[in-house]
DNA sequence: CTTTTCACCTGAACGC
DNA sequence: TGCGTTCAGGTGAAAA
C-alpha cells in the first residue's frame, strides 16, 4: 500500500504531468471512487471540467490539486481566462480576526486518497483501460489522461473547498511580530525536499496556504517543514494511551501508517505500547528522527512497497525491496542485536519489535 | 472531550 | 479440485 513516500512520489509526477492542463472531460466509472463528493459524481465532473490544474500539494496521504480559472459557464465571453487567480493585495484583503490566518484566495480542489492500492497513472489516451479503472480526467491538450485506478476502494477523489491552512503558533507568531503588513511573507508549507526532482517541486503559489476542508483536520505530516516538533511532543505527553496509537493518530502526525510505525519505533529502540506520558523531549526527538529516516530513505529509492498493487504515476511500477528491519519479520533475527523479532496482534493490525531492543521504559 | 472499536473492500493465502 | 475463512490496510464514523 502506497506510504507516505509513495504518496511523495506521486505527488511529483502529478506536478510533473498534470499541473498547469485543462481538464476537457470527466469520466466515473465507480461511483464509489467519488463516494467522498457528497453532491454526487455529476456534479464531481462539472466542477472539473474546464478548469486547470494548479499545483501538487500533499499532507500525509492526502493529495490534491487546487483548480484554477472559472468554469467556463461563468467566464466572460471572449475574454481569455487568467491563467491563475489575482493574488490578493495586502490593501484590499479584509483582515482576519486576531489570531486568524493570513487571507488568503479560495480555491477548490481536486482531492485524491489512494487508500490501500489506489493508483494514480499518466497514461496516452489510447492505452486500453486498466482492469480498476474507476476514473478518467482528459486533457484539452489531446496529451496523457490522468486515470484513477483502486482494486478495493478505500481511496477515492472529490472536489472540496479549500480552506486556510492552519499555521504553527510559532510561525504565526514571529510573522506578526515582525511585518508591518499583514500578507507580507506568509510561511509557506512545503515539504521537506530531499531528493531534488527538477520539475517536481511545489511551486510559489497563493493556493500553497490552503487544505481542502477534509483535510484541515489532520495533522502535519513529519516531513512537512511547518511540522512542530515541541508541540508534537506536548501533544504525546498529554495523551493517555501507547506510543503507536499516538503515531498512526493523524490528529497528532499524519502520514505514518501501520509499517513504517513499526520500522521507526524499531529505529529508535521504543515500544509501541510505551505510555506517551513517560516520553521525554530527547526521545520524541529521537523517534521523530527514526520517522523521518524511514520516510526518507524510501523517498530516495524512489518509494518503496513491497505491494505489487502499488504503481507510481507514471505507470510503473515504484516499488523495490526494500529490506524492513521489523515489518513482517516475525521469528527472524533482529539486525541489532538478533533476537528474534515477536509479531503481536494490536488493534486488529499486527506490531512487529524486538523484544531486547526495544523495552517499554 | 478523549479513547477505542468497527466497517468499508477485495484478492491472496490458507485450511479442510 | 473446490469452497469457505482469514488477513491486510487507512480512515472516519460510531461507540464507550
Amino acid at each position: 500500500m502506497p506510504e507516505l513516500p509513495e504518496v511523495e512520489v506521486v505527488r511529483r509526477g502529478l506536478q510533473r504531468w498534470a499541473s498547469g492542463r485543462r481538464i476537457a472531460a470527466v469520466e466515473v466509472l465507480h461511483p464509489r471512487a467519488v463516494r467522498r463528493h457528497v453532491a454526487g459524481e455529476r456534479d464531481f465532473a462539472a466542477r472539473l471540467v474546464g478548469r486547470v490544474l494548479g499545483p501538487a500539494l500533499r499532507r500525509g496521504k492526502y493529495l490534491w490539486l487546487p483548480l484554477l480559472d472559472e468554469p467556463a459557464q461563468d467566464a466572460v465571453p471572449g475574454v481569455p481566462a487568467p491563467s491563475a487567480p489575482p493574488v490578493p493585495s495586502a490593501q484590499s484583503a479584509p483582515l482576519g480576526r486576531g489570531g486568524e490566518p493570513p487571507d488568503v484566495p479560495e480555491f477548490p480542489c481536486l482531492v485524491a486518497h489512494l487508500g490501500m492500492s489506489g493508483q494514480l497513472l499518466v497514461q496516452p489516451p489510447e492505452a486500453p483501460d486498466e482492469t480498476h479503472l474507476r476514473v478518467r480526467l482528459s486533457f484539452d491538450d489531446g496529451g496523457r489522461e490522468v486515470r484513477f485506478v483502486d482494486q478495493r476502494t478505500f481511496g477515492g477523489l472529490a472536489v472540496e473547498p479549500g480552506v486556510p491552512a492552519e499555521l504553527p503558533a510559532g510561525a504565526r507568531q514571529s510573522r506578526a511580530a515582525g511585518a508591518a503588513a499583514p500578507n507580507a511573507a506568509a510561511p509557506t508549507a512545503v515539504a521537506r525536499t530531499v531528493v531534488a526532482v527538477p520539475g517536481t517541486a511545489v511551486p510559489e503559489h497563493p493556493a500553497r496556504l490552503m487544505v481542502p476542508r477534509s483535510v484541515a483536520h489532520i495533522a502535519r505530516d513529519p516531513m512537512d517543514e511547518l511540522f512542530d516538533d515541541a508541540a508534537f511532543h506536548r501533544a504525546l505527553r498529554a495523551r493517555r494511551t501507547g506510543l503507536k496509537r499516538a503515531l498512526l493518530d493523524q490528529t497528532l502526525i499524519s502520514g505514518v501508517g501501520n509499517i513504517y510505525a513499526d520500522e521507526a519505533l524499531w529505529r529508535a529502540r521504543l515500544h509501541y505500547e510505551r505510555p506517551t506520558a513517560t516520553m521525554t523531549r530527547p526521545l520524541t526527538e529521537r523517534l521523530l528522527a527514526a520517522v523521518r529516516a524511514v520516510m526518507e530513505a524510501a523517498l530516495e529509492a524512489g518509494g518503496t512497497s513491497f505491494d505489487s498493487l502499488y504503481v507510481n504515476v507514471n505507470g510503473e511500477s515504484g516499488y523495490f525491496a526494500r529490506s524492513l528491519d521489523a515489518y513482517g519479520r516475525a521469528g527472524l533475527p533482529c539486525g541489532r542485536c538478533g533476537r528474534a523479532i515477536v509479531r503481536e496482534s494490536f488493534m486488529n493490525r499486527s506490531s512487529y519489535y524486538c523484544p531486547r531492543c526495544q523495552r517499554r521504559g
